[in-house]
DNA sequence: GAATTTTCTTGATATTTATCAAATACCTCT
DNA sequence: AGAGGTATTTGATAAATATCAAGAAAATTC
Protein backbone atom coordinates (compact mmCIF):
# COMPACT_ATOMS: atom_id res chain seq x y z
CA UNK A 1 0.00 0.00 0.00
CA UNK A 2 1.98 2.97 -1.01
CA UNK A 3 0.76 6.15 1.28
CA UNK A 4 2.61 9.61 1.73
CA UNK A 5 2.82 12.21 4.27
CA UNK A 6 0.89 14.75 3.92
CA UNK A 7 1.28 18.05 1.66
CA UNK A 8 -1.91 19.85 1.65
CA UNK A 9 -3.91 19.79 5.00
CA UNK A 10 -8.14 19.71 5.22
CA UNK A 11 -7.46 23.72 6.71
CA UNK A 12 -6.49 24.50 3.20
CA UNK A 13 -7.82 21.91 0.75
CA UNK A 14 -10.04 23.97 -1.69
CA UNK A 15 -12.22 20.79 -1.43
CA UNK A 16 -12.69 21.44 2.16
CA UNK A 17 -16.44 22.46 1.79
CA UNK A 18 -17.34 19.00 -0.33
CA UNK A 19 -16.16 16.27 2.20
CA UNK A 20 -15.74 18.25 5.50
CA UNK A 21 -18.20 20.21 7.59
CA UNK A 22 -18.02 24.16 7.22
CA UNK A 23 -17.80 26.18 10.42
CA UNK A 24 -14.97 24.56 12.40
CA UNK A 25 -12.67 26.82 14.59
CA UNK A 26 -8.97 26.49 14.17
CA UNK A 27 -8.68 23.52 16.97
CA UNK A 28 -11.04 21.51 14.97
CA UNK A 29 -9.48 22.10 11.67
CA UNK A 30 -5.99 21.26 13.36
CA UNK A 31 -7.63 18.30 14.89
CA UNK A 32 -9.08 16.84 11.34
CA UNK A 33 -5.79 17.67 9.69
CA UNK A 34 -4.80 14.73 12.01
CA UNK A 35 -7.28 12.68 11.39
CA UNK A 36 -6.27 12.91 7.67
CA UNK A 37 -2.88 11.23 8.38
CA UNK A 38 -2.06 9.88 4.72
CA UNK A 39 -2.22 10.10 1.52
CA UNK A 40 -2.93 6.98 -0.99
CA UNK A 41 -2.40 7.41 -4.80
CA UNK A 42 -4.02 5.12 -7.39
CA UNK A 43 -3.52 4.44 -11.20
CA UNK A 44 -5.80 4.42 -13.17
CA UNK A 45 -7.07 0.60 -13.57
CA UNK A 46 -5.77 0.04 -10.04
CA UNK A 47 -8.00 -1.23 -7.06
CA UNK A 48 -8.51 1.27 -3.94
CA UNK A 49 -9.89 -1.58 -1.92
CA UNK A 50 -12.43 -4.94 -2.71
CA UNK A 51 -14.47 -7.20 -1.88
CA UNK A 52 -13.39 -9.18 1.02
CA UNK A 53 -11.30 -6.93 2.41
CA UNK A 54 -10.99 -5.49 5.74
CA UNK A 55 -12.61 -2.39 6.55
CA UNK A 56 -10.56 -0.02 8.47
CA UNK A 57 -10.87 3.65 6.59
CA UNK A 58 -13.11 6.02 4.32
CA UNK A 59 -11.48 7.29 1.75
CA UNK A 60 -12.16 11.53 0.16
CA UNK A 61 -11.09 11.79 -3.42
CA UNK A 62 -8.94 14.23 -4.13
CA UNK A 63 -8.31 13.83 -7.25
CA UNK A 64 -9.85 11.63 -9.73
CA UNK A 65 -12.41 9.33 -10.55
CA UNK A 66 -13.70 6.02 -9.08
CA UNK A 67 -16.42 3.06 -9.80
CA UNK A 68 -17.40 0.59 -7.65
CA UNK A 69 -18.79 -2.62 -8.07
CA UNK A 70 -20.89 -5.15 -6.76
CA UNK A 71 -20.36 -9.17 -7.04
CA UNK A 72 -22.79 -11.70 -7.92
CA UNK A 73 -21.63 -15.50 -6.88
CA UNK A 74 -21.94 -16.26 -10.18
CA UNK A 75 -19.47 -13.12 -11.30
CA UNK A 76 -22.36 -10.86 -12.72
CA UNK A 77 -21.10 -6.88 -11.67
CA UNK A 78 -22.92 -3.85 -11.66
CA UNK A 79 -21.74 -0.58 -11.20
CA UNK A 80 -22.95 0.93 -7.68
CA UNK A 81 -21.99 4.28 -8.03
CA UNK A 82 -19.27 6.76 -10.44
CA UNK A 83 -17.40 9.01 -7.86
CA UNK A 84 -15.31 12.15 -7.64
CA UNK A 85 -13.51 14.52 -6.14
CA UNK A 86 -14.63 15.71 -2.99
CA UNK A 87 -16.75 12.35 -2.48
CA UNK A 88 -16.43 9.79 0.25
CA UNK A 89 -16.30 6.18 -0.38
CA UNK A 90 -16.06 3.05 1.64
CA UNK A 91 -19.11 3.28 3.92
CA UNK A 92 -20.10 0.14 2.33
CA UNK A 93 -17.15 -1.28 5.16
CA UNK A 94 -18.44 0.11 8.07
CA UNK A 95 -21.37 -3.04 8.54
CA UNK A 96 -19.45 -5.73 8.57
CA UNK A 97 -16.01 -4.57 8.91
CA UNK A 98 -15.51 -5.54 5.38
CA UNK A 99 -15.78 -4.07 2.13
CA UNK A 100 -18.50 -5.53 0.27
CA UNK A 101 -17.54 -3.65 -2.78
CA UNK A 102 -14.62 -2.53 -5.47
CA UNK A 103 -13.55 0.89 -5.65
CA UNK A 104 -11.13 0.75 -9.28
CA UNK A 105 -9.53 4.52 -10.42
CA UNK A 106 -11.10 5.16 -13.89
CA UNK A 107 -8.59 7.84 -14.11
CA UNK A 108 -4.93 8.55 -12.03
CA UNK A 109 -6.24 9.55 -8.57
CA UNK A 110 -5.44 10.61 -4.67
CA UNK A 111 -7.23 9.63 -2.04
CA UNK A 112 -7.43 11.31 1.71
CA UNK A 113 -6.91 8.17 3.79
CA UNK A 114 -9.29 8.56 7.44
CA UNK A 115 -9.18 5.74 9.56
CA UNK A 116 -12.46 5.62 10.84
CA UNK A 117 -11.53 4.51 14.60
CA UNK A 118 -10.55 7.70 14.81
CA UNK A 119 -13.25 9.49 12.34
CA UNK A 120 -15.65 7.78 15.37
CA UNK A 121 -13.58 9.25 18.49
CA UNK A 122 -13.23 12.53 16.72
CA UNK A 123 -17.02 13.03 15.68
CA UNK A 124 -17.83 11.95 19.25
CA UNK A 125 -15.88 15.52 20.05
CA UNK A 126 -16.84 17.66 17.15
CA UNK A 127 -20.73 17.77 16.71
CA UNK A 128 -20.43 18.93 13.35
CA UNK A 129 -18.33 16.84 12.40
CA UNK A 130 -20.39 13.96 13.73
CA UNK A 131 -23.18 15.44 12.16
CA UNK A 132 -21.26 15.23 8.72
CA UNK A 133 -20.99 12.13 8.50
CA UNK A 134 -24.40 10.91 9.10
CA UNK A 135 -25.15 13.29 6.48
CA UNK A 136 -22.87 11.74 4.13
CA UNK A 137 -24.45 8.25 4.76
CA UNK A 138 -27.37 9.63 4.56
CA UNK A 139 -26.54 11.29 1.15
CA UNK A 140 -25.90 7.88 -0.02
CA UNK A 141 -28.62 6.29 0.95
CA UNK A 142 -31.08 8.78 -0.97
CA UNK A 143 -28.54 8.86 -4.35
CA UNK A 144 -29.21 4.91 -3.97
CA UNK A 145 -32.63 5.67 -3.88
CA UNK A 146 -32.61 7.57 -6.89
CA UNK A 147 -31.01 4.69 -8.58
CA UNK A 148 -33.34 2.21 -7.86
CA UNK A 149 -36.10 4.80 -9.14
CA UNK A 150 -33.64 4.99 -12.23
CA UNK A 151 -33.60 1.05 -12.73
CA UNK A 152 -36.84 -0.31 -12.03
CA UNK A 153 -38.96 2.39 -13.92
CA UNK A 154 -37.13 3.93 -16.71
CA UNK A 155 -36.10 3.51 -20.29
CA UNK A 156 -33.11 3.49 -21.67
CA UNK A 157 -33.21 6.66 -23.23
CA UNK A 158 -34.88 8.35 -19.53
CA UNK A 159 -31.52 6.18 -17.52
CA UNK A 160 -28.97 8.24 -19.95
CA UNK A 161 -30.23 11.37 -19.76
CA UNK A 162 -30.50 11.44 -16.30
CA UNK A 163 -27.38 9.93 -15.88
CA UNK A 164 -25.86 13.00 -18.33
CA UNK A 165 -27.24 15.84 -16.07
CA UNK A 166 -26.52 14.20 -12.67
CA UNK A 167 -22.55 13.74 -14.29
CA UNK A 168 -22.45 17.49 -15.86
CA UNK A 169 -24.73 18.83 -12.30
CA UNK A 170 -21.84 17.01 -10.31
CA UNK A 171 -18.93 18.64 -12.38
CA UNK A 172 -20.78 21.73 -12.40
CA UNK A 173 -20.45 21.80 -9.10
CA UNK A 174 -16.90 21.59 -8.77
CA UNK A 175 -16.32 24.35 -11.03
CA UNK A 176 -16.29 22.53 -14.69
CA UNK A 177 -18.29 23.38 -17.50
CA UNK A 178 -22.03 22.65 -17.79
CA UNK A 179 -22.24 21.62 -20.97
CA UNK A 180 -19.51 19.87 -21.43
CA UNK A 181 -17.68 16.40 -20.28
CA UNK A 182 -15.24 13.83 -20.60
CA UNK A 183 -16.80 10.54 -19.69
CA UNK A 184 -14.08 8.69 -17.60
CA UNK A 185 -15.38 5.38 -17.95
CA UNK A 186 -16.80 3.13 -20.75
CA UNK A 187 -19.67 2.61 -22.61
CA UNK A 188 -20.30 -0.79 -20.86
CA UNK A 189 -19.97 0.61 -17.61
CA UNK A 190 -22.23 3.14 -18.11
CA UNK A 191 -24.23 0.60 -19.06
CA UNK A 192 -23.39 -1.59 -16.01
CA UNK A 193 -24.72 1.57 -13.94
CA UNK A 194 -27.75 1.98 -15.97
CA UNK A 195 -28.94 -1.80 -15.77
CA UNK A 196 -28.50 -1.85 -19.89
CA UNK A 197 -25.86 -3.26 -22.21
CA UNK A 198 -23.12 -1.62 -24.22
CA UNK A 199 -24.59 -1.73 -27.73
CA UNK A 200 -28.03 -0.03 -26.16
CA UNK A 201 -26.04 2.84 -24.53
CA UNK A 202 -24.36 3.40 -27.43
CA UNK A 203 -27.50 3.30 -29.81
CA UNK A 204 -28.88 5.63 -27.24
CA UNK A 205 -26.21 8.18 -27.35
CA UNK A 206 -26.66 7.78 -31.29
CA UNK A 207 -30.09 9.04 -31.46
CA UNK A 208 -29.45 11.84 -28.97
CA UNK A 209 -26.78 13.16 -31.67
CA UNK A 210 -29.65 12.41 -34.19
CA UNK A 211 -31.94 14.56 -32.09
CA UNK A 212 -29.78 17.44 -31.67
CA UNK A 213 -29.66 17.00 -28.23
CA UNK A 214 -26.05 16.14 -27.66
CA UNK A 215 -22.70 15.89 -29.54
CA UNK A 216 -20.57 12.82 -28.42
CA UNK A 217 -17.29 12.15 -30.03
CA UNK A 218 -16.31 8.93 -28.29
CA UNK A 219 -15.82 9.99 -24.42
CA UNK A 220 -16.44 13.89 -25.43
CA UNK A 221 -20.04 14.55 -24.50
CA UNK A 222 -21.27 18.67 -25.38
CA UNK A 223 -24.63 18.46 -23.88
CA UNK A 224 -26.82 20.95 -26.77
CA UNK A 225 -30.31 21.19 -25.05
CA UNK A 226 -30.35 20.62 -21.36
CA UNK A 227 -34.05 20.85 -21.37
CA UNK A 228 -35.03 18.25 -23.81
CA UNK A 229 -32.71 16.18 -21.58
CA UNK A 230 -34.93 16.74 -18.29
CA UNK A 231 -38.06 16.20 -20.36
CA UNK A 232 -37.33 12.90 -21.89
CA UNK A 233 -36.54 12.23 -17.83
CA UNK A 234 -39.81 13.37 -16.71
CA UNK A 235 -42.42 13.09 -18.83
CA UNK A 236 -41.73 10.25 -20.74
CA UNK A 237 -43.92 8.32 -18.47
CA UNK A 238 -46.66 11.01 -19.13
CA UNK A 239 -50.15 9.90 -20.92
CA UNK A 240 -50.31 12.59 -23.95
CA UNK A 241 -53.79 13.97 -22.90
CA UNK B 1 -49.93 12.72 15.51
CA UNK B 2 -51.40 9.83 17.68
CA UNK B 3 -48.59 8.88 19.88
CA UNK B 4 -48.14 6.91 23.44
CA UNK B 5 -46.51 6.83 26.67
CA UNK B 6 -43.80 3.91 26.52
CA UNK B 7 -44.98 0.45 27.73
CA UNK B 8 -42.46 -1.88 26.68
CA UNK B 9 -39.10 -0.16 27.57
CA UNK B 10 -36.05 -1.03 25.29
CA UNK B 11 -34.08 -2.64 28.40
CA UNK B 12 -37.33 -5.30 27.90
CA UNK B 13 -38.03 -5.53 24.79
CA UNK B 14 -37.56 -8.60 22.92
CA UNK B 15 -36.69 -6.66 19.49
CA UNK B 16 -33.59 -5.19 21.22
CA UNK B 17 -30.76 -6.91 19.74
CA UNK B 18 -32.24 -6.02 16.74
CA UNK B 19 -32.51 -2.41 16.43
CA UNK B 20 -30.26 -1.96 19.66
CA UNK B 21 -26.27 -2.40 20.31
CA UNK B 22 -25.89 -5.43 22.61
CA UNK B 23 -23.17 -4.85 25.98
CA UNK B 24 -24.58 -1.77 27.66
CA UNK B 25 -24.77 -1.78 31.32
CA UNK B 26 -27.52 -0.36 32.72
CA UNK B 27 -27.32 2.69 33.20
CA UNK B 28 -26.80 2.79 29.49
CA UNK B 29 -30.16 0.95 29.11
CA UNK B 30 -31.72 3.34 30.88
CA UNK B 31 -30.72 6.26 28.62
CA UNK B 32 -31.60 4.68 25.52
CA UNK B 33 -35.10 3.96 27.13
CA UNK B 34 -35.10 7.81 27.61
CA UNK B 35 -34.13 8.17 24.28
CA UNK B 36 -37.39 6.26 22.60
CA UNK B 37 -39.72 8.57 24.40
CA UNK B 38 -42.86 7.55 22.70
CA UNK B 39 -44.34 4.87 20.50
CA UNK B 40 -46.69 5.64 18.04
CA UNK B 41 -49.71 3.30 16.15
CA UNK B 42 -50.26 3.36 12.13
CA UNK B 43 -53.25 1.90 10.46
CA UNK B 44 -52.56 -0.01 7.34
CA UNK B 45 -52.73 2.08 4.40
CA UNK B 46 -51.54 5.57 6.85
CA UNK B 47 -48.19 7.17 6.33
CA UNK B 48 -45.66 7.05 9.03
CA UNK B 49 -43.73 9.86 7.17
CA UNK B 50 -44.02 11.34 3.57
CA UNK B 51 -41.79 12.91 1.03
CA UNK B 52 -41.05 16.72 2.00
CA UNK B 53 -42.11 16.64 5.27
CA UNK B 54 -39.66 17.50 7.95
CA UNK B 55 -37.17 15.24 9.52
CA UNK B 56 -37.10 15.05 13.22
CA UNK B 57 -36.25 11.38 14.13
CA UNK B 58 -35.15 7.08 13.31
CA UNK B 59 -38.31 4.77 13.47
CA UNK B 60 -37.61 1.41 14.98
CA UNK B 61 -40.59 -0.82 13.95
CA UNK B 62 -41.97 -2.89 16.85
CA UNK B 63 -44.86 -4.47 14.64
CA UNK B 64 -46.32 -4.37 11.59
CA UNK B 65 -44.68 -3.98 7.90
CA UNK B 66 -43.79 -1.30 5.95
CA UNK B 67 -43.11 -0.23 2.54
CA UNK B 68 -41.00 2.49 1.23
CA UNK B 69 -41.33 4.49 -2.22
CA UNK B 70 -39.49 7.39 -3.96
CA UNK B 71 -41.78 9.30 -6.23
CA UNK B 72 -40.52 10.35 -9.96
CA UNK B 73 -41.56 14.13 -10.91
CA UNK B 74 -43.44 12.59 -13.37
CA UNK B 75 -45.88 10.45 -10.63
CA UNK B 76 -44.16 7.32 -11.14
CA UNK B 77 -42.84 5.54 -8.18
CA UNK B 78 -40.90 2.87 -7.29
CA UNK B 79 -40.90 1.09 -4.19
CA UNK B 80 -37.46 0.76 -2.57
CA UNK B 81 -37.79 -1.52 0.35
CA UNK B 82 -40.10 -3.27 2.81
CA UNK B 83 -39.08 -3.19 6.11
CA UNK B 84 -40.20 -5.23 9.19
CA UNK B 85 -40.33 -5.76 12.89
CA UNK B 86 -36.47 -4.49 14.27
CA UNK B 87 -35.70 -2.73 11.53
CA UNK B 88 -35.03 1.35 11.78
CA UNK B 89 -36.50 3.46 9.10
CA UNK B 90 -36.45 7.78 8.69
CA UNK B 91 -32.50 7.23 7.33
CA UNK B 92 -32.97 9.25 4.17
CA UNK B 93 -34.32 11.71 5.91
CA UNK B 94 -30.82 13.20 7.87
CA UNK B 95 -29.18 14.46 4.80
CA UNK B 96 -31.40 17.55 4.14
CA UNK B 97 -33.45 17.75 7.15
CA UNK B 98 -36.26 16.55 5.46
CA UNK B 99 -37.74 13.18 4.07
CA UNK B 100 -37.21 11.78 0.67
CA UNK B 101 -39.58 9.00 0.36
CA UNK B 102 -43.05 7.97 1.87
CA UNK B 103 -43.22 5.48 4.47
CA UNK B 104 -46.41 3.23 4.54
CA UNK B 105 -47.68 0.64 7.07
CA UNK B 106 -48.66 -2.35 4.74
CA UNK B 107 -50.19 -4.21 8.02
CA UNK B 108 -51.38 -2.60 11.38
CA UNK B 109 -47.90 -0.93 12.72
CA UNK B 110 -46.33 0.39 16.15
CA UNK B 111 -43.24 2.19 16.13
CA UNK B 112 -40.45 3.58 18.28
CA UNK B 113 -40.09 7.24 18.03
CA UNK B 114 -36.44 8.27 18.14
CA UNK B 115 -35.50 11.31 18.03
CA UNK B 116 -32.49 12.22 16.19
CA UNK B 117 -31.05 15.01 17.84
CA UNK B 118 -31.05 13.12 21.10
CA UNK B 119 -29.82 9.77 19.43
CA UNK B 120 -26.92 11.68 18.54
CA UNK B 121 -26.69 13.34 21.57
CA UNK B 122 -26.73 10.03 23.25
CA UNK B 123 -24.54 8.27 21.03
CA UNK B 124 -21.51 10.67 21.44
CA UNK B 125 -21.58 9.20 24.93
CA UNK B 126 -22.11 5.70 24.63
CA UNK B 127 -19.92 4.04 21.61
CA UNK B 128 -21.33 1.05 21.11
CA UNK B 129 -24.30 3.37 20.24
CA UNK B 130 -22.15 5.49 17.60
CA UNK B 131 -21.22 2.12 16.38
CA UNK B 132 -24.62 0.84 16.07
CA UNK B 133 -25.96 3.65 14.05
CA UNK B 134 -23.22 3.66 11.58
CA UNK B 135 -23.75 -0.04 10.93
CA UNK B 136 -27.22 0.50 10.98
CA UNK B 137 -26.70 3.19 8.16
CA UNK B 138 -24.11 0.86 6.12
CA UNK B 139 -26.24 -1.71 6.33
CA UNK B 140 -28.54 0.27 4.16
CA UNK B 141 -26.29 1.38 1.52
CA UNK B 142 -25.11 -2.53 1.44
CA UNK B 143 -28.61 -3.63 1.01
CA UNK B 144 -29.55 -1.12 -1.84
CA UNK B 145 -26.06 -2.19 -3.74
CA UNK B 146 -28.04 -5.63 -3.87
CA UNK B 147 -30.96 -3.93 -5.13
CA UNK B 148 -29.39 -2.69 -7.59
CA UNK B 149 -27.45 -5.49 -8.26
CA UNK B 150 -30.87 -7.31 -8.51
CA UNK B 151 -32.68 -4.52 -10.63
CA UNK B 152 -29.46 -4.09 -13.08
CA UNK B 153 -28.51 -7.34 -13.71
CA UNK B 154 -31.10 -9.89 -12.93
CA UNK B 155 -33.99 -11.55 -14.61
CA UNK B 156 -37.66 -11.37 -13.48
CA UNK B 157 -37.47 -14.91 -12.42
CA UNK B 158 -34.08 -14.04 -10.39
CA UNK B 159 -35.58 -11.04 -9.17
CA UNK B 160 -38.51 -12.94 -7.81
CA UNK B 161 -36.47 -15.57 -6.37
CA UNK B 162 -33.93 -13.45 -4.52
CA UNK B 163 -36.86 -11.67 -3.45
CA UNK B 164 -38.66 -14.49 -1.62
CA UNK B 165 -35.56 -15.77 -0.42
CA UNK B 166 -34.82 -12.70 1.21
CA UNK B 167 -38.12 -12.34 3.09
CA UNK B 168 -38.13 -16.04 4.33
CA UNK B 169 -34.55 -15.30 5.76
CA UNK B 170 -35.77 -12.07 7.56
CA UNK B 171 -38.67 -13.61 9.12
CA UNK B 172 -36.96 -16.51 9.83
CA UNK B 173 -34.29 -14.71 11.51
CA UNK B 174 -37.29 -13.16 13.72
CA UNK B 175 -38.56 -16.50 14.46
CA UNK B 176 -41.34 -17.23 11.57
CA UNK B 177 -40.71 -20.55 9.28
CA UNK B 178 -38.22 -20.51 6.79
CA UNK B 179 -40.75 -21.74 4.24
CA UNK B 180 -43.63 -20.48 4.76
CA UNK B 181 -44.76 -16.88 4.66
CA UNK B 182 -47.81 -14.34 4.13
CA UNK B 183 -47.35 -11.67 2.03
CA UNK B 184 -48.22 -7.99 3.20
CA UNK B 185 -47.95 -6.47 -0.27
CA UNK B 186 -49.50 -6.75 -3.97
CA UNK B 187 -48.37 -8.02 -6.73
CA UNK B 188 -47.72 -4.52 -8.38
CA UNK B 189 -45.77 -3.65 -5.25
CA UNK B 190 -43.91 -6.56 -5.32
CA UNK B 191 -43.07 -5.27 -9.17
CA UNK B 192 -42.33 -1.91 -8.32
CA UNK B 193 -39.69 -2.95 -6.06
CA UNK B 194 -38.20 -5.61 -8.33
CA UNK B 195 -38.60 -3.03 -11.80
CA UNK B 196 -41.43 -5.69 -12.84
CA UNK B 197 -45.04 -5.14 -13.67
CA UNK B 198 -48.12 -6.79 -11.92
CA UNK B 199 -48.41 -9.12 -14.32
CA UNK B 200 -44.63 -10.16 -15.29
CA UNK B 201 -44.86 -11.16 -11.12
CA UNK B 202 -48.17 -12.91 -11.38
CA UNK B 203 -46.41 -14.97 -14.39
CA UNK B 204 -43.33 -16.10 -12.55
CA UNK B 205 -45.20 -16.81 -8.79
CA UNK B 206 -47.38 -19.62 -11.88
CA UNK B 207 -43.86 -20.66 -13.40
CA UNK B 208 -42.42 -21.49 -9.91
CA UNK B 209 -45.69 -23.06 -9.18
CA UNK B 210 -45.68 -25.22 -12.12
CA UNK B 211 -41.63 -26.12 -11.65
CA UNK B 212 -43.02 -27.11 -8.17
CA UNK B 213 -40.61 -24.34 -6.68
CA UNK B 214 -43.42 -22.94 -4.90
CA UNK B 215 -47.55 -23.10 -3.46
CA UNK B 216 -48.72 -20.12 -3.79
CA UNK B 217 -52.72 -19.39 -2.69
CA UNK B 218 -52.77 -15.50 -3.39
CA UNK B 219 -50.77 -14.12 -0.08
CA UNK B 220 -49.79 -17.48 1.05
CA UNK B 221 -46.52 -19.01 -0.13
CA UNK B 222 -44.80 -21.70 0.45
CA UNK B 223 -41.14 -22.46 -0.30
CA UNK B 224 -40.90 -26.19 -1.49
CA UNK B 225 -37.45 -26.12 -2.59
CA UNK B 226 -35.24 -22.86 -1.54
CA UNK B 227 -32.36 -24.59 -3.25
CA UNK B 228 -33.63 -24.56 -6.37
CA UNK B 229 -34.73 -20.74 -5.86
CA UNK B 230 -31.14 -19.96 -4.84
CA UNK B 231 -30.19 -22.17 -7.94
CA UNK B 232 -32.31 -19.03 -10.05
CA UNK B 233 -30.18 -16.44 -8.61
CA UNK B 234 -26.68 -17.77 -8.89
CA UNK B 235 -26.38 -19.73 -12.22
CA UNK B 236 -28.48 -17.62 -14.27
CA UNK B 237 -26.07 -15.97 -16.08
CA UNK B 238 -23.79 -18.94 -16.42
CA UNK B 239 -22.99 -20.31 -19.52
CA UNK B 240 -23.76 -24.26 -19.79
CA UNK B 241 -20.38 -26.00 -20.64
C1' DG C 1 -74.81 -11.68 2.85
C1' DA C 2 -74.98 -9.15 -1.35
C1' DA C 3 -72.70 -5.60 -3.84
C1' DT C 4 -68.71 -3.30 -4.93
C1' DT C 5 -64.05 -2.81 -5.32
C1' DT C 6 -59.60 -4.48 -5.48
C1' DT C 7 -56.40 -7.92 -6.59
C1' DC C 8 -54.85 -11.60 -9.25
C1' DT C 9 -54.38 -14.62 -13.26
C1' DT C 10 -54.03 -15.66 -18.01
C1' DG C 11 -53.99 -14.86 -23.05
C1' DA C 12 -52.77 -12.23 -27.22
C1' DT C 13 -49.91 -8.88 -29.00
C1' DA C 14 -46.56 -5.00 -29.01
C1' DT C 15 -42.48 -2.90 -27.54
C1' DT C 16 -38.10 -2.68 -25.72
C1' DT C 17 -33.80 -4.33 -25.04
C1' DA C 18 -30.49 -8.14 -25.57
C1' DT C 19 -27.75 -10.92 -28.44
C1' DC C 20 -24.90 -11.98 -32.23
C1' DA C 21 -22.01 -10.29 -35.75
C1' DA C 22 -19.11 -7.36 -38.32
C1' DA C 23 -16.90 -3.15 -39.44
C1' DT C 24 -14.65 0.95 -37.88
C1' DA C 25 -12.36 4.02 -34.84
C1' DC C 26 -9.28 4.85 -31.36
C1' DC C 27 -5.52 4.27 -28.10
C1' DT C 28 -1.13 2.43 -26.49
C1' DC C 29 3.15 0.63 -27.03
C1' DT C 30 7.29 0.08 -29.29
C1' DA D 1 4.43 5.26 -37.97
C1' DG D 2 2.66 0.75 -37.55
C1' DA D 3 0.79 -3.22 -34.93
C1' DG D 4 -2.12 -4.98 -31.78
C1' DG D 5 -5.56 -4.56 -28.76
C1' DT D 6 -9.64 -2.30 -26.96
C1' DA D 7 -13.69 0.41 -27.51
C1' DT D 8 -17.45 1.92 -30.23
C1' DT D 9 -20.96 1.88 -33.70
C1' DT D 10 -24.44 -0.18 -36.47
C1' DG D 11 -27.37 -3.85 -38.44
C1' DA D 12 -30.17 -8.04 -38.16
C1' DT D 13 -32.52 -10.97 -35.28
C1' DA D 14 -34.04 -13.03 -30.84
C1' DA D 15 -35.65 -12.87 -26.29
C1' DA D 16 -37.70 -10.76 -22.45
C1' DT D 17 -41.02 -7.98 -20.60
C1' DA D 18 -44.79 -4.59 -21.16
C1' DT D 19 -49.27 -3.55 -22.63
C1' DC D 20 -54.01 -4.35 -23.40
C1' DA D 21 -57.90 -7.00 -22.29
C1' DA D 22 -60.98 -9.94 -19.95
C1' DG D 23 -62.41 -12.99 -16.53
C1' DA D 24 -61.93 -15.00 -11.83
C1' DA D 25 -61.02 -14.76 -7.09
C1' DA D 26 -60.77 -12.46 -2.91
C1' DA D 27 -61.44 -8.69 0.21
C1' DT D 28 -64.09 -4.87 1.78
C1' DT D 29 -68.18 -2.23 2.44
C1' DC D 30 -72.79 -1.47 3.27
Amino acid sequence: MITQSIKVACSNCNLRELCMPLGLNEDELKRLDDLVAARRKISRGDILYRNGEKFSALYAIRTGFFKTTVAAEDGRDQVTGFQMAGEVIGLDGIVSDHHTCDAVALEDAEVCVMNFDRLEDLSREINALQRHVHKIMSREIVRENGVMLLLGSMRADERLAAFLLNLVQRLHARGFSQSELVLRMTREEIGSYLGLKLETVSRTFSKFVEEGIVEVKQRHVRILNAEALQLIVNTQNCQPI
